[in-house]
DNA sequence: TAGCCTCGAGTTCA
DNA sequence: CTCGAGGCTA
């Protein structure tokens, strides 16, 4: 009894949510939930009502197809309804569907597989287009999928919906219903998102209700502003067309004028779905449109209507879709960090929440101004986006789920780490502390042994705290007069570990100039300033005693970058502690000054066809890490870089690759792959001698 | 002085 | 990867 009163109070919270969720996002065009949170109260709901069905009531949100049209725009009635698409996240969804429709079909396992058409799950608005002979006469959005509402004068104003079909598609039929999704490329959602961003003006929340915005704005003058897109994928059933197939019925809508996405395939079988599902999710961050999956076709007209339709949805297509990138969790609390040169960093800690794979628990807020802008608060919903770039961000709050015990953050006014009192620096608050606040102690120390410094592997975040918080270590000198003795007392360190660390730490006395300039962590030098630096100088000496005029005759350093080198080594403090690390041992090996001679095939032999060329690697490289690659197109004499411009000889595209591939595409640069590279590599004498 | 190009710094998880 | 900002160049 008590179970039953349980699953009944579960239900109607159920209906209720997503009841809200549809009127927000339908009829507000303001979700309140993503989509992955949406499906999944959705399904939870199915799943109820599958195993009680004695308990659905005719108002439950999976009884309709969608919600209630706004009252703005004129009703229009579909020619047929239009439906929405059954939808399954998970592999076994899909061969279940394949299960079904081959039994419906009355196929046996002998017979050969199923043909179906996929094409990419636009996200954007769907439309219906009504032809009356040829003429666009009607346009509308889907609404509660009988009755939608009527935007035909906005939709007029789509440059990619044709308003009469083109003559090349044959004449059409008297009434011609197209279905399609109405949509807004990233990178005009963007453009349009920054303008109004100038102009102090609402933005879009994503590209999808950017589009249905648009699509619904009363005044079509202000649509027609807007850069939005169409993309047919459909023709309503009994729109005859004299054709067999989907793709053949696609490719009719493209001869009359309507755009067809790119990257519709037709596959054979269950498995090869599968492939194409994966595909398309692998290059879904490389397409200049947002989708959500895969739509799976039956492609057979004929067997389509063999199979029919159940009451909301055909039985003969299924929409496929990716793992959600976005999820929704809650702040739990806000912290802030101490970077290695001070900057107080905010940081959402949230409650675990499980995006695209992976449990996200916290989550950086970047600095006040972004954290105000965004208005998040302690107990904030927050909606959480990870895409292809590994790092989460921190969308938006939702600002409807408050309940009054949200607290806003205050930013400390001192140094969590070190108490002293913070500095504004622009965005950022600083700690004017410099290497006497523990926690940039810590930075400090774990950048001098990081990998691309004087690459200490055993000196990790947990061994360096422990140095720091026992008081072993004080300064960077420090780090050579630890023993083994005092080391084994730390948890975790052993008599084998410590000899080893030990050992590491001597091997990094007599390191190459430019590495240990670097290790040291003087403002703006990195590893590029840093080689400038050892090449036109050649000793540390040298360095310690160059003035400023002498800095910034050196090429690429400017007065900036100068003064912060001299500030650096005039600081006393500094200064003692250079002192203490030759003390105990430190050299960095001298070098030749390097005579700047640039560009000039003043190096003999043919080098090869790299020889000169600017070079950048992207995506991920399988056979190679990125250092190697780029130190291999060096020893060829070309000179790698980290970013796509106009001087960009070859771009060298590993996996995934993202943004810097586009670049290149659009300025028209010469792409290789990854094994090309090394072909190149191979073939023009490996590395030098 | 404006507009590129490039560098430095920050960033999450396993 | 992205952002902000330093340095160089027309």
């Amino acid at each position: 009894m008590a179970k039953k009163k349980s699953t009944e109070a579960r239900l109607a919270e159920l209906r209720e949510r997503i009841s809200e969720a549809d009127h927000a996002y339908h009829v507000l065009d303001a979700p309140v939930l993503t989509d992955g949170e949406y499906d999944t109260l959705y399904r939870e709901l199915k799943a109820i009502e599958a195993k009680h069905p004695e308990l659905v009531t005719a108002d439950s949100p999976t009884q309709r197809v969608g919600a209630t049209a706004a009252d703005q725009f004129e009703p229009a009635e579909h020619v047929k309804p239009m439906g929405s698409l059954e939808s399954v996240v998970e592999e076994d969804g899909l061969r279940e569907f394949d299960g079904r429709v081959r039994k419906g079909l009355e196929l046996d396992d002998d017979d050969p597989p199923v043909r179906y058409c996929c094409e990419p799950k636009i996200d954007g608005v769907a439309l219906e287009l009504v032809y009356r002979e040829g003429v666009l006469e009607m346009a509308a959005t889907r609404g509660d999928g009988l009755v939608g509402e009527n935007v035909t004068a906005n939709a007029r104003t789509i440059p990619s919906i044709p308003l009469r079909l083109l003559p090349a598609g044959g004449p059409p039929p008297e009434l011609l219903s197209v279905r399609g999704e109405v949509y807004m490329t990233k990178a005009d959602f963007h453009r349009h998102n920054e303008l109004q961003a100038e102009r102090g003006e609402a933005l879009m929340a994503n590209p999808r209700n950017g589009a249905a915005g648009s699509l619904r704005q009363l005044d079509p003058a202000v649509t027609e502003q807007r850069p939005l897109k169409f993309f047919a994928y459909a023709v309503a059933d009994g729109s005859d067309l004299g054709v067999g197939t989907q793709r053949e019925a696609l490719a009719r809508l493209g001869d009359w004028g309507l755009s067809i996405n790119d990257r519709v395939r037709t596959v054979e079988g269950v498995d090869a779905v599968l492939a194409e599902h994966a595909r398309t999710d692998k290059d879904r961050d490389s397409l200049d449109y947002e989708i959500d999956g895969l739509v799976v076709k039956v492609d057979e007209l004929d067997a389509q209507r063999k199979l029919g339709a159940r009451s909301r949805t055909p039985r003969w297509a299924l929409a496929h879709k990716f793992e959600p990138t976005e999820a929704v969790t809650r702040v739990a609390n806000i912290s802030v960090q101490v970077g290695r040169v001070g900057s107080i960093t905010p940081v959402a800690e949230l409650e675990p929440v499980e995006v695209a794979g992976v449990v996200v628990r916290r989550a950086t807020l970047h600095n006040r101004k972004e954290l105000e802008r965004k208005d998040i608060r302690i107990g904030d919903h927050v909606v959480i986006h990870r895409a292809g770039d590994v790092i989460p961000h921190v969308v938006r709050s939702l600002q409807e789920r408050r309940d009054g015990d949200e607290e806003v953050f205050l930013f400390p006014e001192i140094c969590p780490a070190c108490d002293s009192k913070l500095v504004e620096d622009g965005v950022f608050l600083r700690c004017p502390q410099g290497s006497h606040c523990p926690a940039r102690l810590k930075e400090a120390v774990q950048h001098y042994g990081s990998k691309r410094a004087l690459d200490i592997d055993q000196l990790g975040e947990k061994l360096v705290a422990q140095l720091v918080d026992t008081g072993l270590v004080k300064t960077l000198a420090d780090l050579y007069r630890l023993d083994v003795e005092s080391l084994v007392e730390l948890e975790r360190m052993g008599e084998k570990s410590a000899t080893k660390l030990i050992a590491a730490l001597d091997e990094t006395k007599r390191a190459p100039l430019a590495r240990f300039l670097h290790a040291l962590g003087i403002k703006h030098v990195g590893e590029h300033v840093a080689r400038l630096l050892a090449d036109a100088l050649g000793s540390l000496e040298a360095v310690q005693a160059t003035d400023l005029d002498a800095l910034q005759e050196i090429d690429g350093i400017g007065p900036e970058v100068a003064a912060a080198v001299r500030d650096f080594f005039e600081d006393e403090e500094q200064a003692s502690i250079l002192q203490e690390l030759r003390d105990a041992g430190v050299e960095p090996l001298t070098q030749e000054v390097v005579v700047v001679d640039d560009d000039d095939d003043a190096d003999d032999g043919e080098r090869g066809p790299l020889h000169g060329k600017r070079i950048v690697f992207t995506g991920k490289l399988s056979r190679i890490t990125r250092d190697e690659a780029q130190e291999a197109a060096r020893s060829l004499g070309a000179k790698p870089s980290g970013s796509v411009s106009s001087k960009t000889d070859l771009l060298v595209a590993g996996e995934a690759a993202g943004s810097k591939l586009a670049k290149a595409e659009k300025l028209g640069i010469e792409v290789l792959t990854e094994d090309e590279f090394l072909a190149l590599v191979e073939e023009s004498g490996g590395g030098s001698d």
